[in-house]
DNA sequence: CCAATACTTAAGCATTGTCTTAAGTAATTC
DNA sequence: GAATTACTTAAGACAATGCTTAAGTATTGG
């Protein structure tokens, strides 16, 4: 299933925060508790887990609740969602490119 | 030279909009005047000049104005700067993939 | 059981975004 | 040279973000 351009707009809005795209780097080396994800921002607890909602609510972080703590984890498909829509605007450079080298060789 | 932090927040919310988006879909297939950016969208002209100093600023779109007319091209590089944040958290992913599988050798 | 831990919820508030309309300016065209 | 075209600038309305503090609720260790 194709990403829908809502979806883009969730994911890139997510990673446009330097705090969330740390959380994103930071679970890409492994899972973390809600603390741990804290630990490096001088925020408080609640802001973090705003920022965590976001990246939940566009997939890019998947938890769940064991007792009392709460351990992240990304989401790689998420990720390559938004991969995805560099590697189109790129092939559409090249075919653009393609085109205008046929013309100079239709026309020199 | 490496892509500052701020950088990225500055990309990534640009790519966070639909409409900005769309803009560089039409610059990948080839340059545009402002009028015509603005064309597919039902919104007024002021509104897509500042969508396109969003893409500006970040260094996404490159403009110049000749006679009345301004036309903008797409900079590649700077798209490619972020896919490299990309780039980079794949790599995280996969090392640590490694390191789990060496555990597993060594304590089977 | 009581206190500490690990979040969670709610409310408030300052700042940013995303539009709008109105009023420019400079380059063409007739 | 007067009208049209292609933006450009300025100002403001209104919603969305990114925090905060205060006050919860379950777990869990002593």
């Amino acid at each position: 299933m194709p990403a829908a351009p809502a979806d883009l707009d969730l994911t890139f809005r997510a990673l446009s925060d330097s705090t969330r795209r740390g959380m994103v780097e930071r679970l890409s080396r492994g899972e973390a508790s809600v603390s741990e994800l804290a630990e490096p921002y001088g925020m408080s607890l609640p802001a973090i887990v705003q920022h965590l909602a976001l990246l939940e609510a566009c997939g890019l972080v998947r938890s769940e609740k064991i007792g009392r703590v709460r351990t992240c984890r990304i989401e790689p498909a998420a990720l390559s969602q938004a991969e995805q829509w560099f590697d189109q605007r790129r092939q559409e450079r090249a075919q653009r490119l393609d085109r205008l080298g046929d013309h100079l060789k239709r026309f020199p």
